[in-house]
DNA sequence: TAAAAAACTGACCGTTCAGTCTAATGGTAT
DNA sequence: ATACCATTAGACTGAACGGTCAGTTTTTTA
């Protein structure tokens, strides 16, 4: 009764090999005829795994976000205090950055033809990175190295810096780049008005 | 020998109506025959003042930044510190937030079919509002407001702070969004590292 | 007021797109 | 060997796209 291949297996294969023409040219720029050819595949076999770009483009998100908080649960076991885990959460931030398909789920999402249910699929899993941060937020001001003040303001503003940060991708040097990810963790946590009285 | 209409303002008219579709629906997505709806215009008459979609968006964009800085330097002169203007330049881009081109510009760059020199030019627009955030930080460190540190690094970390506090429009209200931009600018100036030891 | 110029119209064109359909392929069970 | 069926290839469809153009209407000129 086994298959020949495991399609579960093909599905993410198709929708990996997607996730940088997406990224790169948004949702709507993106043809079935270059998914093809990335794949080497026919149209007729795409058609046979996902029903239609869409719900390969859903899937190929959950798969994404799945892969980046897995990833992450795996890298944060290496920190301890939670300073060191936003300075890891900056540099897996990074890590992520060469495909950044948030603008193509903007665009996606801001497109008129989406159902209710799969916008708030889509919010949900939007949500991930933030309750990501958040945890740690909560921890860094319960063990006191973080000044207690709204964990959810806190959250909203790191997680803006760091997605922020990733429209530096055309400008600057990837090492550049992962220098100022970690300057803005450090920025955050320092600040940068002067103490002392001016003159 | 004066014209019945001025060209100039029909182009920024059709320029302004087309707005709010790109912000919403992207470059791609957004059709010309939306664009003609919008304008209450024919495909000619549309035509007939751009030689292509391209150059429309294209026109929009500079338009678009023309109004942010100029708009920006009527506001800057009420305030005085550099500090009220950090806040200031917050709630500037909280104003301008309800269209955001910023995305449709990500898409339209990151398609294949621009040139080097459009390309070139598109840069240099969207690097305005790093400059009018590098001033505003440079004039606090000379008025030892600002702890002295590399400008160009505070710079893309406040800008990038305020770019990626804009993907809240679809999960806050306005005023809370207003309040968050704030907060973010208070998180910058003041930290958020607790400076007493633990226990 | 007649002629020229400017502004505009909408049918039309070639192209591209997401999605469909049918025939071919090849592994597997009997 | 044969029958079966999951899978694949790629020609095809109809709709929608950006852009063009011959021709009409409106305004300016002189």
């Amino acid at each position: 009764m086994k298959r020949r291949k495991d399609v579960a297996q093909i599905k993410k294969d198709i929708a990996w090999n997607t996730k940088e023409l997406f990224a790169q040219k948004g949702y709507a720029a993106t043809s079935m005829e270059e998914i093809c050819t990335v794949n080497n595949r026919s149209k007729g076999s795409i058609y046979y795994h996902f029903k239609s770009k869409e719900e390969l483009f859903m899937y190929l998100i959950k798969l994404s976000y799945e892969e980046w908080i897995a990833s992450w649960h795996a890298k944060e076991e290496q920190y301890t205090t939670s300073i060191e885990k936003l300075y890891g959460l900056a540099d897996h931030y990074v890590d992520d950055m060469e495909n950044p398909l948030h603008n193509a789920i903007n665009e996606f999402v801001s497109g008129q033809s989406i159902s209710a249910e799969m916008m708030e699929e889509m919010l949900a899993i939007i949500r991930i990175p933030y309750t990501t941060c958040k945890n740690i937020i909560i921890q860094g001001m319960e063990q006191r190295e973080l000044k207690k003040q709204n964990p959810d303001d806190l959250m909203y503003i790191i997680n803006s810096l760091l997605n922020g940060l990733s429209t530096l991708y055309y400008e600057l040097e990837f090492t550049e780049i992962r220098r100022l990810y970690r300057a803005g963790i450090a920025t955050i946590l320092s600040g940068i008005q002067n103490t002392y009285e001016k003159n």
